[in-house]
DNA sequence: CTGAAAGCGCTAACAG
DNA sequence: CTGTTAGCGCTTTCAG
């Protein structure tokens, strides 16, 4: 490693002062041009790039923010990398990841937590997933800004970015209702960036008015979130079932139901009506093409460290939960 | 911000000097059992975490990796962050992602190791894209340690994981060809992760092997990276063409090569066969199941993470190239 | 085995 | 408008 050259060399080279040289990197207004000038062209001629580490640690800022997830949600947020790279880079932030649940780590959350405070990130994004109490919690003991991306959370201290998961899944139950069509299933993953919860609840909300019994345990199907069980299972579980429509809290597993139940020779969409959410790649390559729920993936990537910045940077903020819009996508799975 | 607990003040508590609480969060091994006993519970007491980044200071390292990907990549490489993520956490190093290829941006790829440069990171991972050598320049003038993921490189300096690509390609066409089928097309994204002029020189090869005319203009083919556009571009193409082979530099183009030809009523595998890269869940999606090329994505992933914590600790290296294995999973888009 | 002291490279009062 | 100086929190000689 070649010595790196630093403020005190920029400064001898422009001939003035090290707070000053300090002052045109950080733009402060007060300096003349004449000098600013100077040291511009000092700075170009010995190719100085400003020591993070050092400025991070007199100003006990990193301009650094840490993004945290289970691997498995992967799959479904690659977008949202696009937007929180993009809105990262643009504000000059960087982004550090954590990818958490590996198995075999005794207590993989609290340790992934600690990493971060030693890393002093700024602040710091969250997905909803089955252990986001828990993980809110370290975080917010050590006083670190932070939103979550997936769930609304009513909380002073904490942004969230979301979809009305509710609305979603009572819509669409509600519009098959009154078409009489009761025989609805709910196919749900672990690790849902959507918040299960909430769909269930939509969907109970949804029988209730049309005041038709609801039974969680049978109406609710859990799957794996690997393709290819969550497929072998349900080529099991269409040998002797068959509904009106299913919907599922990822295309992944909406597309597992309709290969299938294709293979058990169940005709879709006019046998079985399949939705999926997400309106991903999944739902074009699907065949038949997947009806699917869009979400801004991407936006909500950017709008999550948008809002995480702002709380940093004590900007004015109209609000901390931010709905963002769903739409849904008709193709071929749905008459 | 709370006032965060440092050094001096386990210091205090343990009474003893910051030197010895130095020593023994980092492990050295000239402290009296007693005395560190002491520190260690004053640091439990106190919940002191260390400031990575005062840390940073005094040692010149970071203990940051960067890593740098166009974002186009990401749909096909999300198994390979499990695989960083997995071993920057076992090796205790934070890993920062730097998105490229934003549209609008001047002169996104020198900004971007700009930021990487500032930041300190202790080394870097680079996926092989069109731009690598550029990128690649870039990073050696800071002397930053590098690896990439993707192409072989035979330079002193920078590690490389990568598939043989060229005997991919090549053994797959000498197959075909030898069983008479000589009309064979390769489908070409950009920022290819696996290294597309390998695996054109693999085909040429295999041709050549077997005398026949290879013919480039003819028998590569470049597609969108994005499913829907090349999709469209496909069925168009198909409506008026039909191979005996046709194989994807990845499993998303294999499979718009699959649904595009089917829809024009060509049968798969029996008119045609095809054949993906990657063996990712769109080939098990598919509808005839995708033939691919497995490859193993997360290892790849930890390996390259592997490779550059050795170099970053000047650790015993066998080789600085290393070839990962690939398979060919055959499914029902071929024979 | 432990403490004192000098940095790491930069920012931020405070003078001038 | 610019220079001086005191830290930011930790590591690392060097003494003892």
């Amino acid at each position: 490693m070649l010595k790196k050259v630093t403020i005190y060399d920029v400064a001898r080279e422009a001939d003035v002062s090290l707070a000053t040289v300090s002052r045109v990197i950080n733009g402060s207004s007060v300096v003349k041009a004449n000098t600013r000038d100077k040291v511009l062209a000092a700075i170009q001629r010995l190719d100085f790039k400003p020591n993070e580490i050092a400025r991070g640690l007199a100003t006990s800022k990193t301009t650094t923010i840490a993004i945290i997830f289970p691997q498995m949600l992967f799959a479904h947020v690659k977008d949202m990398i696009g937007g929180i790279g993009d809105v990262g880079r643009h504000l000059d932030y960087n982004v550090c990841i954590y990818t958490t649940d590996e198995i075999g780590d005794a207590d993989p959350i609290d340790s992934v937590i600690e990493k971060v405070v030693k890393s002093r990130a700024d602040g710091v994004i969250l997905f909803n997933n089955e252990h986001i109490q828990h993980q809110i919690e370290l975080v917010q003991k050590y006083k670190i800004p932070t939103v979550v991306i997936g769930k609304r959370f009513s909380d002073e201290r904490i942004g969230s970015i979301f979809v009305d998961a509710k609305a979603i899944a009572y819509n669409i139950v509600d519009q098959y209702l009154a078409k009489g069509k009761k025989d609805i299933v709910f196919i749900d993953t672990k690790q849902n960036l959507i918040n299960t919860q909430d769909m269930i609840q939509g969907m109970k909300e949804a029988f209730i008015k049309h005041q038709i019994h609801f039974d969680e345990n049978k109406q609710v199907l859990p799957t794996s979130p690997q393709y290819e069980d969550s497929y072998v299972q349900l080529m099991g579980y269409f040998k002797s079932h068959k509904h009106d429509l299913v919907f599922a809290g990822y295309d992944k597993e909406a597309v597992a139901v309709v290969n299938a139940a294709s293979d058990n020779n169940i005709k879709i969409p006019h046998d079985m009506e399949v939705i999926g959410m997400m309106n991903s790649t999944y739902a074009s390559i699907c065949r038949p093409t997947l009806t699917s729920v869009h979400m801004p993936i991407y936006d909500m990537g950017a709008l999550a460290v948008r809002l995480l910045t702002k709380i940093l940077h004590q900007e004015e903020i109209d609000t901390k939960e931010v709905t963002v819009q769903h739409l849904l996508m008709p193709r071929d799975t749905t008459m």
